[in-house]
Order: C-alpha cells, then sequence, then structure tokens
DNA sequence: AGTCGTTACA
C-alpha cells in the first residue's frame, strides 16, 4: 500500500515534469547541435561573435563540449586570446579545452606559452592524451628544447603511450629538430608500428643534422620494404637531402620519383626542387622548375634569389626581387637575407644599402641580426673595413647570431689584410667560446699575409701547445656517381692530375677572357654577357670550391686544387700561378705557406 | 560527438 501510494503518488507528480523536462531537452539538444554546426561551418569572425553571444545568451557557454568547439574555431581563425578567455571563463575545462589551447598557441607561433599552459594542466586534476603529447612534444621541436623534450618523452612512457604512431612519430621529429638523431633513431626503431609519416620524420632528421647519405639510404628502405608510394611530404623531404648533400644525380632520381608519383606540380616538392638544383650547381634547372610553377610564392621566388645570388647573378637576384613585388608578393625576412647576400656577392653595395634601409618602412620587416651580418659581409668585401666593424659592433645579438657576425668580419678582415681588425673579431669569437680553432687559424693567416710571420708562427704553436685542433676543410665534385673529396693539405686524390690539367686550360681559357677572380664569387670584368654564361656553366660554385679557392692579397684570386701538396709541387703550382698573377703572393694552406718573391717560392710549415 | 603528428627558402 505505502508502496502502491507512493508509486502512484511519484507516478502522478513525475510523469508531466518527465515530459516537460524532456520536450526541453530536446529543445536544448537541438539548440545545441544548431550552435555546434554554426561553429564548424564558421568563417568568419562577425558570425563568430554572433554565434558566441547566442551561446552565452542560452547557458551553453558552461557545456564543456560546446565550449570546446567554440575554443577551436577561435583557434582556427587566429583568434588565441579570444579562446584563450572562453577557455579561462569555463567551469570544467577537460583535456580537449587544454589540448586546443596549446595548439592556438603552437599556431600562432608561441609554443613556449604552449608548454606553460601544459604544465599548468599538469598542476590541475585533468589528465594529458596522446592528442596532448603530440602537440606538446611539437613545442618542443619549436624551440629545439631537447631538455623539456627528454622530459615529456619520459612522461609518454610513464602514461603508456609509448607505442603510439603518432606520438613516437613527432618525438622522432623532436630530438631530429633537437639535433638529437641518435635519439630520434633510438626512438624510431623502438616503435611497434611505423607509418609514411614516421619515415618521413626520421629522412628529415637525418637530412637536417648533415646525414643526408642516411636519409638517402631510408628513403631506399623505405621504397624497398614497404612498396608504398612516397607522397609528397616524403619527396620533399628527400629533394632536401639531396640539397643538402649537393648530390646531383641522386637529385636529378628524386626529381623521376616526384613526376611518376604525379607530385611535380605540388609546390612544396616544386620548391624543393628550386632549392636544389640551385644547391647542386645548375641554376639552369632551377629556373626550368621554376617556369612550371604557375603562381610561384614569396618561398620559390626566395629560392630563386638565393640560387642566384650565390652565383654571382646580383642583377638577376635583384630583378626577380622587383617581379616579385610587381607580382604584388609580400617579401619576408628571408627574402631580404637573399636580396642582401646577392648584393653582397656582385659588389652591389649602394643597392644592398638602399635595401637594408627600405625594409622597415617599405615592406614592414625589421631587419635583424641575419640582416645585419649579410651587411657587414657586403661592406666587408668591398674593403669598407671600418664600417663594417663598426655595424658589428653597433649589433647586439644572441650568441649563436654572433659567432657568425665576427667570423664574417674575421674572413672580410684577412681578405684585405686588416690585422687590427681581425684581432677584434678573432678576440669576441674566442671569448665567446666559438669557432675557436677557426679564429686562431684565419688570425694566424691574417698575420701571415700581412707579412707578420712571428705572430702567425706563435699563433700557431700555442694552437698545438693548447691542443686546440681544428678540422680540415673538405671540398666535393660529383662526376657520374662518384662523388670525389678533397681535403686541405690532404694527398692527391685519385685522377688528380687530371683534375689539375683540365684546371689549366680552365685558367688559360678565362684569362683569355679577360676573367679577373673575385673573392669565391664570380665576378667578371669587361666580359661579354655570352663569356659569362659559359663561364657560369663551366664553373659551379660547387666546382669552384672544390677545385679550391686561394685568395691572394688585394682580392685577386686564383684557383689551384686546395690538395695540391705545395712543398713536393710548389714550382708546378708555382708556374700555373706565375701564369695568371705576375706579381708577389702568399698561398696558404693549414698548414703551410708558399711565399713567391721574385720568381722564387719559400714553403714553411707553420709549426 | 570535439582535440593531435610529417614538408620548402638564408
Amino acid at each position: 500500500m505505502r508502496i502502491g501510494k507512493s508509486f502512484n503518488q511519484g507516478l502522478f507528480f513525475t510523469f508531466p515534469s518527465l515530459c516537460v523536462s524532456r520536450q526541453i531537452k530536446q529543445s536544448f539538444f537541438h539548440t545545441k547541435v544548431c550552435l555546434i554546426e554554426k561553429l564548424q561551418k564558421c568563417n568568419h569572425l562577425i558570425s563568430l561573435y554572433l554565434t558566441h553571444t547566442n551561446i552565452l545568451k542560452s547557458g551553453f557557454l558552461n557545456d564543456t563540449f560546446t565550449a570546446n568547439h567554440l575554443i577551436n574555431c577561435y583557434v582556427r581563425l587566429q583568434e588565441t586570446l579570444k579562446a584563450h578567455k572562453v577557455f579561462y571563463e569555463m567551469l570544467d575545462p577537460n583535456v580537449v579545452s587544454y589540448t586546443s589551447l596549446m595548439t592556438g598557441y603552437i599556431n600562432m607561433g608561441q609554443p613556449q606559452t604552449s608548454l606553460f599552459i601544459f604544465k599548468e594542466m599538469f598542476g590541475s586534476s585533468v589528465l594529458p592524451n596522446e592528442f596532448t603529447f603530440a602537440t606538446v612534444i611539437n613545442a618542443c621541436s619549436m624551440l629545439a628544447d631537447l631538455k623539456t623534450g627528454t622530459k615529456i618523452h619520459a612522461q609518454v612512457e610513464v602514461f603508456g603511450l609509448e607505442c603510439n604512431l603518432v606520438v613516437c612519430s613527432s618525438l622522432v621529429d623532436m630530438y631530429g629538430k633537437c639535433n638529437d638523431v641518435n635519439g630520434a633513431k633510438g626512438v624510431f626503431d623502438r616503435m611497434s608500428c611505423r607509418n609514411i609519416v614516421s619515415w618521413t620524420s626520421m629522412i628529415v632528421a637525418y637530412a637536417q643534422n648533415a646525414q643526408g647519405d642516411e636519409a638517402l639510404r631510408m628513403f631506399r628502405e623505405f621504397n624497398y620494404l614497404l612498396r608504398d608510394r612516397p607522397n609528397q611530404f616524403m619527396l620533399s623531404s628527400v629533394v632536401n637531402a639531396c640539397a643538402s648533400l649537393g648530390r646531383l644525380v641522386s637529385g636529378k632520381v628524386t626529381h623521376g620519383a616526384v613526376i611518376r608519383c604525379g607530385h611535380d606540380s605540388n609546390y612544396v616538392v616544386a620548391n624543393a626542387l628550386v632549392d636544389m638544383y640551385a644547391k647542386c650547381g645548375c641554376v639552369t634547372y632551377s629556373n626550368k622548375v621554376f617556369q612550371t610553377i604557375s603562381h610561384p610564392c614569396v618561398i620559390a621566388y626566395t629560392s630563386m634569389i638565393v640560387g642566384a645570388a650565390k652565383y654571382g647573378l646580383g642583377r638577376l637576384a635583384l630583378e626577380l626581387f622587383e617581379e616579385m613585388i610587381q607580382r604584388r608578393l609580400k617579401p619576408s625576412d628571408v627574402t631580404f637575407v637573399g636580396v642582401l647576400h646577392a648584393c653582397s656577392h656582385s659588389g652591389l653595395v649602394d643597392e644592398g644599402l638602399g635595401y637594408l634601409k627600405s625594409m622597415p618602412g617599405k615592406y614592414g620587416i625589421m631587419p635583424d641580426a641575419k640582416h645585419y651580418t649579410c651587411v657587414v659581409d657586403m661592406l666587408g668585401r668591398t674593403g669598407r673595413l671600418d664600417e663594417a666593424y663598426q655595424l658589428a659592433k653597433y649589433i647586439q645579438v644572441d650568441p649563436k647570431a654572433d659567432a657568425l657576425l665576427w667570423g664574417t668580419l674575421l674572413s672580410a678582415s684577412r681578405l684585405h689584410g686588416r690585422v687590427d681588425i681581425a684581432v677584434e673579431a678573432s678576440k669576441q669569437l674566442i671569448e665567446s667560446n666559438q669557432q675557436v680553432a677557426g679564429a686562431y687559424v684565419t688570425l694566424s693567416n691574417t698575420y701571415a699575409l700581412a707579412g707578420e710571420w712571428e705572430n702567425a708562427h706563435s699563433l700557431r704553436s700555442e694552437m698545438k701547445r693548447t691542443g686546440i685542433h681544428k678540422e680540415p676543410g673538405c671540398s666535393w665534385v660529383e662526376i657520374k656517381n662518384e662523388t670525389y673529396v678533397f681535403y686541405a693539405g690532404d694527398a692527391l686524390c685519385e685522377r688528380g692530375s687530371e683534375v689539375v690539367s683540365l684546371l689549366r686550360e680552365l685558367e688559360l681559357k678565362m684569362k683569355e677572357r679577360g676573367y679577373v677572380g673575385g673573392n669565391r664569387g664570380l665576378v667578371f670584368v669587361d666580359v661579354e654577357d655570352e663569356a659569362k654564361e659559359e663561364i657560369v656553366s663551366l664553373h659551379s660554385e660547387r666546382q669552384a670550391l672544390a677545385f679550391g679557392l686561394v685568395s691572394i692579397p688585394k682580392g685577386i684570386t686564383i684557383r689551384i686544387m686546395k690538395n695540391l701538396r705545395m712543398c713536393s709541387d710548389c714550382h708546378e703550382a708555382f708556374k700555373l700561378i706565375s701564369d695568371i698573377v705576375e706579381r708577389d703572393f702568399v698561398v696558404r694552406d693549414v698548414n703551410r705557406f708558399h711565399h713567391f718573391k721574385n720568381g722564387s717560392c719559400t714553403c714553411g710549415d707553420f709549426w
């Protein structure tokens, strides 16, 4: 009876309310679905504000699911601060709320804030999942923060996510970006399953850490093991690996794979090809690929500008820049590095200074350390060492950029025999504990150049005494499938004599055509346009480097084999050089000096 | 139900 009554009462009272509640719930659900649909479709801020207001009015802001959608929408429209405000006012943020906001800050280029939110999350009761880890690992990659990355890797294991494909792929990428190739390989090897993304990450890790050969090996292994078609991501990475190796043949083979896989119209792949051909010494091919791009973007133009700049085709680089501006493309900070580089390598100092000046006002880009370093280089190359030195002193940069800046000034001082500035620049490098061996060697060479043999010698002795060792420089040239590496001061390579005799022929031809060498760049004086092209095709920068460039006082540069054994072969070398330069000069390599004076040669070791 | 990862230019 009591039960029945209570049952009846219950039935009587709850039935209508159930009805109402269901109706309300249905209408609530309907409203919610509508609002979320609106958020998913929303592509404009104005309509998003309207939907946000409606969500606020209907009380759905307190619903975590709806609020997450709202955060996502703001993140998608790059309004991360608004997303953060929604997040801040949430009653019950969950793992999705945190992860979405972290992604927002990463998209904004603020990985540091993303890390901060991750740390806050750890202080709350919300636990991270695989999505959170993938995101926060990406933040570490962007910051190249190995310390935090390694800590997070440990947490990944604590949370039992060491088998997650996405998390592990991002770990491989993170270790790669932090220059820890072994870390990357360790994660890659331990993965229980891998996909094309994990393979691509590993290839990129090798390519970005000067192990292009390993990258190419991985690519071959991928093709062999998985028999999967490489996608545009993998192909652009492999093209980049070829570029980093300067290996034209592999680059062409990869280009073939790109065409076969139908990715030649992908703009990233095309940009990578433009860059690769430029780095492998084929600007003509770069241009061919560039012409196939229907709407070249800033990056494609930048690659072309940089490529042209490297070949001493400064005017071409500037024409490309102007063409780009006419097409209403906004140059990036990197574009200006290319432009300034072009001016620097072609002696267009006034133009270069003009572009530097125009950057903030006309293009809205503040020049930073890398631009100023180009300008120091530009001034230094043309002998305006005092201005270059003043500029270098004026710029304040971080230690890493600092080494580049003072290193540039040091090279320029050596080129122009300015011992005073070379001493200052070396001091800066040695004090900051960067490029110490290189600084010693260059300073010693500058002394030698100025005839201060005592100083040159004592510096070398000091290096020997303190055990500072300079890795010998090397150059290489790729002929067919073989790569020939030349080390400074090394014995002649196989077929070395053939190379030397070819070089002699070239020197003679170049002399006939009125070639006057500049420092490293290809500078032409009174040469017809047609001849310029021929010379450029004969002597790409890569080839020139392989033959070795030896600078002579007052900016005259001649080419001899870097690995020519000067002491035993100095008579030969002397003949070669005296054909071109009719004056006294000094040839230096890593260990020895060769002083040619009045037709005779004195050789000596620095040691 | 919603969240995540790989690529290019100095």
